[in-house]
RNA sequence: GGAGGGAUGCCAGAGCGGCCGAAUGGGACGGUCUUGAAAACCGUUGAGUGAUGAGCUCCGUGGGUUCAAAUCCCACUCCCUCCGCCA
């Protein structure tokens, strides 16, 4: 949710909402509403305070006054209820256009779409193809099954088995203990929510077609673990010494993936159901863009100490999607596709979110202001283990385990099957 | 799944439909006293919006009754106790 305040005030901001091709006349109509809202409040409290004094009256008159005055303040009840239906009619329509808004883009985001991101920088090199690619290199050592999984679950669905297993606890674990020494306090969430969850978390309805409904529209399984972590402070007004507060959110992540048959249908690499580590971070609106360079780094810090050769995009304004002010996405190189291909990505969402959310600090004078939340990949694990798959073989049909991986692996290499 | 009880400010806890944004106790903060501390005493102390004004809103959430709701009615959510089931 944008800051209506200031999109009547301030041009810059309305202009980082321009720049992500919202429809014409949107926020014209918006301010529109906003204005006749505005008045139809000021109406509605004015009645109010009448009525208010009127009832108030009421208590403190002697018994033979009391039904002159219940007339009079019944009258006014009427009048204040005509008012707050005006209002009523008004407020829906100022909170659909509002919805509608995304959130500005940051000074420092390119103008463009989709491919139309910075690179920022390359760190690797563009390797050849390896002797098999990701899919068949996984199916070569029984890692992933995914005949069997579709017979049973459909498809994009997989077991994932063996050594596969262990490399993924082993990514986990690495990850983990890296995210603790840098903060960030290691959660487990629900992965089942309610439908006001995904809407306080932003996800609905814009998502709805992505997500799995569980019995009978009660609850929905989430898509990634932000859903139920950026909710973890709803409603509260956190100490400003206390940020930022850095959460590290294991958790499977549930995808229905409508809108992309026969795209991506090899291997593991997009699939209904992934394990990922997610980072969520409140912080001081005054550091937030120091914390989202921080994010990067740690994702770099991740996929560079794993050895993939990867950019980092800083993506354009009108691909940024709705919250974010900013959002960074790490491209890993896939050989096989001779590509980059997204494997993290780490947003800036300011306020925007944490409005709806209700999360809260002070400033040091006292005032209340939201706080600023961010997310990023740390690790979506499916999609990393489809990577170092290829980046690994040994080009004997075996694998080299990963040095960063290989104290939680306890061996540095794993034979072909026979 | 069945049967009861409950949800009030940082915490505990009172609250007759009007004098309740809310007693009291604790905590916290400020002060007196003290070499210092403790104790004692005095004072301040919920949140949002707004201009640290007036006003308005908030007593789990949403609706209803009433001139007037923390207080009455309905629904929902959560918590506790007992029974059943169960990693």
């Amino acid at each position: 949710m944008i800051d209506l305040k200031r999109l009547a005030e301030d041009s810059d901001y309305r202009n980082g909402i321009e720049r992500k091709r919202v429809r014409a006349g949107l926020l014209d109509e918006l301010l529109e509403v906003v204005a006749a809202e505005r008045q139809a409040n000021a109406s509605v409290q004015e009645l109010r305070t009448r009525q208010n004094a009127a009832s108030k009256d009421i208590g403190r008159a002697p018994a033979e006054e009391r039904q002159a005055k219940i007339l009079v303040a019944a009258t006014l009840k009427q009048e204040l209820a005509a008012a707050e239906l005006h209002l009523a009619t008004i407020q829906p329509k100022v909170r659909e256009l509002a919805l509608q808004v995304p959130n500005p883009a940051h000074d420092s985001v390119p103008d463009g779409g989709e491919d139309e991101g910075t690179v920022v920088r390359s760190v690797g090199a563009q390797d050849d193809p390896p002797a098999l690619d990701h899919a068949d290199f996984a199916a070569s050592m029984r890692w992933v099954d995914r005949e069997r999984a579709a017979e049973i679950a459909g498809s994009r669905f997989s077991y994932l088995m063996g050594d596969a297993v262990m490399l993924e606890f082993a990514i986990v674990q690495w990850v983990l203990s890296k995210l603790v020494v840098e903060g960030f306090t290691p959660v487990i969430p629900p992965v089942l929510v309610r439908e006001s969850t995904m809407e306080e978390a932003g996800f609905f309805p814009t998502d709805r077609a992505q997500v799995y409904d569980v019995d009978n529209g009660e609850l929905f399984l989430v898509g990634t673990a932000e859903v139920p972590l950026s909710v973890l402070h709803r409603n509260e007004t956190l100490n400003v010494a206390g940020l930022p507060l850095r959460y590290a959110g294991f958790s499977s992540c549930f995808r229905r993936e409508a809108g992309t048959y026969g795209k991506d249908t090899r291997g593991i690499f997009r699939v209904h159901q992934f394990d990922k580590v997610e980072m969520f971070v409140f912080a001081d609106p005054a550091t937030s863009w120091e914390e989202h360079e921080r994010i990067l780094a740690i994702e770099e810090s991740i996929i560079g100490g794993l050895g993939l050769p990867y950019r980092v995009v800083n993506i354009a304004a009108a691909d940024l999607g709705n919250a974010a002010a900013k959002k960074y996405d790490l491209e890993v190189w896939l050989p096989s596709e001779r590509q980059y291909r997204e494997v993290t990505s780490c947003s800036n969402y300011l306020d925007y979110s944490a409005r709806r959310l209700g999360t809260r600090t002070k400033t040091s004078d006292g005032a209340s202001q939201h706080v600023h939340t961010l997310n990023g990949t740390a690790c979506a694990i499916s999609r990393t283990l489809a990577f170092i798959f290829e980046h690994y073989q040994d080009g004997i049909g075996g694998f080299n385990i990963p040095d960063v991986l290989r104290p939680w692996m306890g061996k540095d290499h794993i034979a072909p099957l026979s």
